[in-house]
DNA sequence: GCCGTTTTCGGCCCGACTGTTTTCAGTCG
């Protein structure tokens, strides 16, 4: 699978072309191809062998052949060459807010700055400020824009950026002269890690808003402030986007900023092919500028003849022609959830009892809440002996009868490395159910890591694969393993894959879960909680799983406490 | 560099904000 590393060498040609100046649309050509690639289903080497890249949206010729000299042989001339043109910290100098491929091509030329240091040093020594389209101020943002790079985290976790997306909304929804209000951009998306957080406002008095916006306790700094932009910094990092429109533009501009860019670069286009022109005041005829649709976002898609697409599924990977036949899936919803499988109690390394933990899946609306502590050895997570866990499930079977809630006991079951589970089969068979996981030995090859995982999902007693590729979003990657190998050992053995819903983790991703519903195989949505507070995680996973077009039956924990029953126990 | 129920050549999404300019280019989303 080197979808990844093609889509990347891409990306860098595109910054390399913008730079030296080329054809802007080149370079769009080039992003565009590199996000299609990062996006594909199908792993891109069997594609190339098939002789169908030409059939992917966006490869052509020129495209198609560089991508077979990557595969063949492992580098790209055209490459090599533009980076002879362009030093590598040069690419990099445009990740500074405000530093575009025109200003870092005339530091370049001009100066020969090379990297952020050079360039850190240029600026204060205030030899930035005579270069033509540059100025004090230019100089002066430059400095700024280099010490928030540096102090700057990247991206962060969906989860955080929900928190405090959330808690603004309620602070913006204090001032009176907010009509609607809605989160827009990749949060609105639920993407699995966010850059920054916009919210879309309708008012007929803006500049009071605005202010409003800034005296908001979190703003450390303000960034932009205009009529119907505003721009600040969060203490923690986070940047926030305020844009304020009239209430009749209030659900194209919501369709606008929701994005993805390339769901909207789409959605342009056929609207020009039918004659409208779409903005983010609305919809209008494009001869006579009439405007057709705009105060709710569900009217903008209907004016150009498609479905409402749900904002989990705006990544441009195929939505907008099924919403073209009406045939968009009916995506599972965030009230659907019966039960969780995977909560961890404090007979292992999880802080609540099992009567704390089924109180509170009460509270949820739960039929169900399974326990799935961990294995005996797993001693870093006080894993239970065979002993100990034979006693717990008598003592959960007690703790069953004071509640109407029914409490399934399971277990989050080591797989060793050669495959083979951590507790025997006569103790597995004792379960409600068996989650399956690595914990251990991360970094086998990727055939043996293959192999170890198959043979687990072969074991009879064992349900559910818990955080299939052991992913950590932004401190480990996947272990080496064929994902799609994995799946199809799913569907061969009726094992369910899970999406770990906890916010570091999200595992199955997006793009894998649709690989696997598109196999047939069934998934199940897990907390991972290690207290009563990451109960409410679920939302994270469920949004995976929307971002993946799953729909209620293609996820266990929708059914009923009868029709598990009858999947799980035996 | 891609692409075609208006085109195999001539298009390619669109507007706000800033800083530089004195009518607009660059950047961003």
């Amino acid at each position: 699978m080197r979808n990844q590393e093609i889509a990347s060498i891409f990306y860098e040609i595109a910054d390399l072309l913008e730079i030296k100046g080329e054809l802007p649309f080149k370079v769009r050509a080039y992003r565009r191809a590199a996000q299609r690639i990062e996006t594909l289903d199908g792993d891109i080497e069997d594609i190339y062998s098939e002789g169908k890249l030409r059939e992917i949206p966006g490869i052509g010729e020129a495209l198609a052949k560089k991508i077979g000299e990557i595969i063949e042989t492992g580098r790209l001339e055209y490459l090599e060459r533009l980076k002879k043109e362009v030093p590598e910290g040069v690419v990099r100098l445009m990740s500074i807010p405000g530093l575009g491929p025109r200003k870092t091509a005339v530091l370049y030329k001009k100066l020969g700055i090379k990297n952020i240091e050079e360039l850190k040093k240029a600026a204060e020594q205030g030899k930035l400020r005579d270069l033509d389209g540059f100025g004090v101020i230019t100089e002066k943002n430059i400095l700024r824009g280099i010490e928030m790079l540096e102090r700057s985290r990247d991206r962060v976790l969906l989860s955080m950026a929900f928190e405090d997306g959330s808690h603004l909304v309620d602070y913006l929804k204090g001032n009176r002269d907010v009509l609607n209000i809605s989160i827009a951009g990749s949060l609105r998306r639920m993407k699995e890690t966010i850059g920054d957080i916009d919210i879309l406002v309708s008012s007929l008095k803006p500049e009071g808003i605005m202010d409003f916006f800034v005296k908001y306790q979190d703003v450390y700094q303000i960034l932009v402030k205009g009529s119907t932009k505003t721009s600040v910094i969060l203490r923690d990092g986070l940047q926030v986007d305020l844009r304020v429109v009239k209430p009749e533009s209030f659900g194209a501009a919501l369709q606008y900023f929701t994005g993805s860019k390339e769901h909207n670069i789409q959605i342009r286009n056929l609207a020009i092919k039918k004659g409208f022109k779409v903005n983010e005041y609305g919809v209008f005829e494009k001869d006579t500028e009439k405007y057709v649709a705009g105060k709710h976002e569900e009217e903008v898609y209907k004016a150009i003849g498609l479905q409402y697409i749900e904002p989990e599924l705006r990544e441009n990977r195929g939505e907008i022609e099924l919403a073209q036949k009406n045939k968009l899936p009916r995506l599972i919803g965030y009230n659907e959830i019966k039960g969780d499988f995977h909560i961890h109690s404090n007979w292992s390394d999880g802080s609540a009892s099992v009567e704390e933990i089924a109180r509170f899946g009460e509270k949820l609306g739960y039929e169900f809440v399974g326990i799935a502590d961990h294995s005996a050895s797993l001693k870093v997570a006080y894993g239970l002996s065979e002993e100990k866990v034979m006693k717990k499930i008598k003592e959960i079977r007690r703790v069953q009868e004071r509640f109407d809630i029914r409490i399934l006991v399971g277990t989050e079951c080591d797989i060793k490395p050669d495959g083979t589970m951590d507790y025997r089969d006569s103790v597995l068979k004792e379960f409600d159910f068996v989650y399956a996981a690595i914990h251990t030995r991360f970094k086998m090859s990727r055939r043996e890591m293959t192999e170890r995982i198959v043979k687990a999902l072969e074991n009879e007693y064992v349900n559910f694969l818990a955080h299939p590729t052991g992913r950590l979003i932004g401190r480990r990657d996947a272990y080496e393993v064929d994902v799609e190998k994995i799946i199809d050992a799913a569907k061969e053995n009726n094992v369910f894959l899970e999406i770990n819903a906890f916010p570091d983790r999200l595992d199955l991703n997006d793009v894998h879960a649709k690989m696997a519903k598109d196999k047939g195989v069934g998934m199940v949505i897990g907390t991972d909680a290690h207290s009563l507070d990451h109960l409410r995680f679920m939302r994270y996973g469920i949004a995976v799983a929307r971002r993946g077009w799953l729909e209620k039956k293609d996820v266990l924990n929708t059914c009923s406490l009868n029709e598990i029953e009858r999947t799980l126990l035996r």
